[in-house]
DNA sequence: AACCAATCGTTACAATCTTCACGATTAAAT
DNA sequence: ATTTAATCGTGAAGATTGTAACGATTGGTT
């Protein structure tokens, strides 16, 4: 399979947002211009982004937005990423209850917590399991990648957890760096150093670009 | 002022955090090494992010740990961030409700949302204002940062209240990508694109580095 | 005192990512 | 049919980021 780097792929999946919005507003046809106006990235960017996948722009009309999307989809999308998550917590039960999470594209399958209290229950028709039922759950559910949202202090322990189960993905929203296997990916998502970097960033420079 | 790079930049957060951990352990030196097994990342990238700020180390017996925290510490943290929230629903309560948002370093001071029902109201000690007040309180409360926590319909609308209201750095957890006036910098955090490349990840690659 | 082994700091190198410059293509206008 | 202007696609140049190699330093050992 062909290779295509982590921040063109993240781009492909902003262009299909894009797209999905403007084919549902009846819009033909996008060029690079307009996609650069409403994503904040270069134009140049955009269209080297695509023809790296192929060639399906029309010269002087721009892209057609179905068949781009339709394009790009078949790139990046190889079906539903069903995710399980770890720790109903604040952060957690937010996350069960996002809508975005329960499409055709991403789908929060199960559930599971350490705290009895919330073993058995369901949000959002997603239903919460004791720790014990990890291994038999993930693989009932075909779940591909899990969701750490547990305190820090646990993530590690649960990493092991997941990657004894064969999944291959973690994000981790724990401030704590996982050690896995090799061959298991895993996305930290930082909030508070997002926040620190952010603060320096506006602190340290006074001419920027965009973000 | 010098400029370093973001990614220097939220590596010596990262740096921090494990510094803390281990001065918290009494442990007065720690090498490269460590820290490159604790954090995931290669000893010879911490090495050459430290040296960028200055000389700190001790051939032979590695960083004074309080020392090369002060160290970061001057170069990176200017004040406490204080931070202001739009959107008091699901995602924005598990954030007001974090501890990690309330200490010396970070601090969300206040919070805004269109529902009178929300409004007036205090979660974990920070009061949910009315959206007409949002200039006069981030004035007196000297917020630096805000977070987008509001559905993505809205997302732009407020981006502009907060850009009129001076602020100069914006977290945005709405799948939007935001226009803002030069000299302002957004973070988008956008997750469902953090779970589908993460997904593809696992689907394209079979021989992969860590994290 | 001399040596050794561990560790830092730095310069050179390599890889990745972005921007630039410009030719190729095509729809529309005349 | 020719011209024109908009837009794509892309090789080359440039910028950024990460890696490797290795000399410099120093605490401990003999
Ligand atoms: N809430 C936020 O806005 C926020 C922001 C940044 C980072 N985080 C991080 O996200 C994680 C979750 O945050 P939160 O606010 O939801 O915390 P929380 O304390 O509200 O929830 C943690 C949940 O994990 C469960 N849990 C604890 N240990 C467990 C274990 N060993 N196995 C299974 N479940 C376990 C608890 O029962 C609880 O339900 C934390 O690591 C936190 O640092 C949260
Ligand atoms: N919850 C998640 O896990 C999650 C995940 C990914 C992205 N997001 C994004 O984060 C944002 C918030 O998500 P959520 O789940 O908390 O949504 P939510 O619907 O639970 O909360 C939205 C809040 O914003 C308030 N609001 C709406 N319009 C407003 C306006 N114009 N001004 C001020 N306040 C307004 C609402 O009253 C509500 O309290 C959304 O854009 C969502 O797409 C959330």
């Amino acid at each position: 399979m062909k290779k295509f780097s982590n921040k063109t792929i993240a781009r492909a999946f902003l262009y299909i947002r894009i797209l999905d919005d403007r084919i549902q507003n009846k819009q033909k046809y996008i060029s690079s211009q307009e996609l650069s106006d409403i994503s904040g990235l270069t134009d140049v960017q955009i269209r080297k982004d695509i023809s790296l996948f192929g060639k399906v722009g029309k010269p002087r009309v721009g892209y057609d937005t179905k068949e781009l999307r339709g394009f790009l989809e078949a790139f990046v999308l190889k079906s539903t990423v069903r995710a399980v998550l770890f720790g109903v917590g604040n952060l957690g039960q937010a996350i069960l209850k996002y809508p975005g999470f329960q499409t055709e594209k991403i789908k929060i399958v199960a559930a599971f917590d350490k705290d009895s209290r919330k073993v058995g229950k369901k949000i959002n028709g997603v239903a919460i399991y004791a720790m014990k039922d990890v291994s038999r759950v993930i693989h009932r559910s075909r779940a591909q990648i899990a969701i750490i949202a547990t305190p820090s202090e646990a993530s590690q322990e649960i990493a092991g957890i997941i990657t004894k189960s064969g999944l291959k993905g973690i994000i981790n929203f724990a401030p704590s760096s996982l050690v896995v296997p090799k061959g298991v990916s895993v996305r930290n998502i930082d909030l508070s150093i997002e926040f620190l970097s952010l603060f320096y960033d506006i602190h340290s420079s006074r001419k920027r670009r965009k973000s």
